[in-house]
DNA sequence: CGCAATTGAATTGCGTGCAATGATACGGAC
DNA sequence: GTCCGTATCATTGCACGCAATTCAATTGCG
């Protein structure tokens, strides 16, 4: 037992415990997507076009929440490994449109199992992930809200 | 709307769900704790200290599961911003011990109220908060334990 | 049209997070 | 006491994640 009390300090506190399975998930998704050399953020990513190809940049960041300082140097990693292409808009040369390779949409196939594999690792019930999942979901939604109070989406 | 098949195919992953959570309370925490100039992670590892001020760089690491690339770093820009001191243990030379200055101890009060301040900005019930805590922490324990299996605490 | 303001990406800087490696100290076998 | 294995921490390399800035393209206003 470790029984410190800073450990009794950490453990009623929400943001070290959502902290912590985040961290937990990210493990297990790192060893789940090793065998493809792709990070988890890249993982989303390739996601979101598997559903959707046709998404520019910042499409893309408002779907995973992450801004073009992230997202730039990511989408170049996935480009130069031929999963994906990038081109300026012909209607508007500042939009980036990202699209998927052949070689990218041939993931998608083999990366079917990831989530099921995933749910496996964590052991959770159905009921746990049902709540778990709409509690997230509710808050996520809840503190975008307060951030962005101008319920803007065009 | 955003209502592309992309936003639909995100929205049920509980990984995703998780991972924004996780980053909008790491926001969160990052403009509260900006009048300190403290990261989300440097302040957890003020809490520990706080309540235990006796701890070890690994001590540090198995409370907050972090090991010492990450924490190496950080605790040497605590310390030279005067916050924590660090020393070799005379009865194990390997062993640095962390431990507040006066400086560190002081922001205890100081930065009492961010947990309160965190809660209001999450606008969570106290049923919801129960639940989510709860989640979390059996999620981290489960998965814990499946990584190390024989379960070892000296 | 001419020009300021705005927009979309890219770039830069900094702080994690983690794997892998390195360096030093300890401890037991002999 | 020497040597080998282990333990502890530091360092390096890479990939996020985000704030701030830069750059180019577009829009809007006169």
């Amino acid at each position: 037992m470790t029984s410190s009390q800073a450990a009794e300090a950490l453990d009623p506190m929400l943001c070290f415990a959502v902290y912590s399975v985040e961290r937990q998930f990210g493990q297990v998704y790192r060893e789940l997507l090793a065998p493809w050399r792709l990070s988890y953020t890249q993982y989303l990513a390739l996601v979101a076009l598997w559903n959707d190809d046709a998404l520019t940049v910042g499409g893309l960041g408002e779907l995973l929440g992450l801004d073009s300082g992230t997202l730039s140097p990511l989408l170049k990693r996935l480009e130069a490994r031929g999963l994906i292409a990038r081109r300026r808009a012909a209607a508007d040369e500042r939009v980036v449109e990202v699209s998927l390779t052949d070689a990218g949409r041939a993931l998608q196939s083999e990366l079917a199992d990831v989530p099921g594999c995933f749910g496996d690792r964590t052991g959770l019930a159905n009921e746990e992930y049902v709540q778990l999942l709409a509690l997230a979901k509710t808050l996520s939604a809840r503190m975008r809200a307060q951030d962005h109070p101008n319920g803007k989406e065009e």
